[in-house]
DNA sequence: AACAAGGGCTGTGTATACATAACGGATGAT
DNA sequence: ATCATCCGTTATGTATACACAGCCCTTGTT
């Protein structure tokens, strides 16, 4: 693997996983050396990050970590209601009903999954991730998916400030089965409504837990 | 201006323009040398143009400028359709009724502007560029402004495939003047309709003068 | 004491030298 | 004659040295 994908992915991740705070500017000399690189592969690290919105260019003061706001969040919700709500109505029109069959069959089975030792969840989001994926092969659309994809690194980052409890999994587990559910039986306008129906309860429960005070 | 904006940008215009057909190679040192900049910011320009998806890397052979096929066109604007109804019916209800009514105006007189002597359309084209702005402004949903500006990329480089001939260009005028109309009129359904209906005839235009052989 | 100017320092922007991998051609063996 | 292998060439990947610009701190002057 060469040098500016692993100084990419490890200060994605940091950004991601919030250990690279919102505000934290990134010297080049510096992070060259925590990461083992030399400049020229960490710039072009942060160049991809620039170009997928998770950094900044502070004229002449480096890079520095973009932050998410509420606005950010509710922008991002409504980009993602538009790109995703189309997504999985063409998936409807053009998928393979016995992919969906099956992805609905596991995610009705995904509360086993959430109880499960694992604190991340890891085998559960696997199971989300897998839905993603057929969904993107699906509309057979790359410049949509493309647009998803970038989408998706900025809802990680937020996902991991709500508190993903077990209720909220449970329900979301049934929420994308009903997306699975509606796209297997090829009905666009459903399967558009269940997802609209899934991002708005996401996003109420995001707002719930980060917005208590 | 950095060196690598400007080898940015040269090399944008020239894929955008056609004068970099499909499938040419970029050699580093090669255009390095032609744009007279160094290989650093020509690769910095390179990673940004296979970002966008106007270049990809071949493993090793260097970057080649991608392809636009006509299924390509056909996702384009499937995308284009999703994101511009959105944000057409977005513009409505936030948007200022006040500059899209002026926008509308002018948009009614853009007849003038075409038959002009300049066979470029560059104050038609400017015109029609002030209405995405203000789209984009009205909207205020930075995600999906961004999501469009990576669409109309390529969609230039489309553009410039087609013939646009007087009565086509007049036609879309009126069509741009009955989206600034709806989202004057702040009514959501119908500026993205009109939004639908233009796209729809731009994209039967630009298939009719693409395909006749 | 306060303000302005200058110098140093820290940062990014650029150029270039070196390392390395892959493609192509040529040559040999089968 | 054809295929495989080796070597040379050419490309990208990486490191580092240099250039330059902006901010801060210091110092001098008023």
């Amino acid at each position: 693997m060469r040098a500016s994908d692993r100084a990419y992915a490890a200060l994605r991740d940091d950004i991601i996983e919030w250990r690279l705070r919102p505000g934290t500017v990134l010297p080049e000399v510096e992070q060259s050396e925590r990461l083992g690189v030399s400049r020229t592969p960490l710039r072009e690290a942060l160049s991809r990050l620039t170009a997928e919105g998770l950094t900044t260019t502070a004229g002449g003061r480096g890079v520095v970590v973009t932050d998410i706001s509420l606005e950010d969040i509710d922008e991002l919700f409504e980009l993602r209601e538009t790109l995703e709500g189309k997504a999985a109505a063409l998936a409807a029109e053009r998928g393979d009903a016995a992919v969906f069959l099956q992805l609905q069959r596991e995610l009705l089975e995904a509360p086993a999954l959430i109880s499960a030792i694992d604190p991340a969840r890891h085998e559960y989001y696997e199971l989300v991730a897998r839905l993603d994926s057929a969904i993107d092969a699906a509309i057979s659309n790359s410049y949509l998916a493309q647009a998803m994809r970038s989408l998706r690194v900025h809802l990680v980052r937020v996902r991991r400030l709500a508190a993903d409890d077990y209720a909220r999994l449970t329900a979301a587990a049934a929420e994308h089965a009903a997306i699975a559910e509606a796209i297997a039986a090829g009905n666009p306008r459903l399967a558009q409504a269940a997802t609209t129906m899934h991002l708005h309860r996401s996003l109420s429960h995001v707002k719930a837990t980060h917005t208590p005070q």
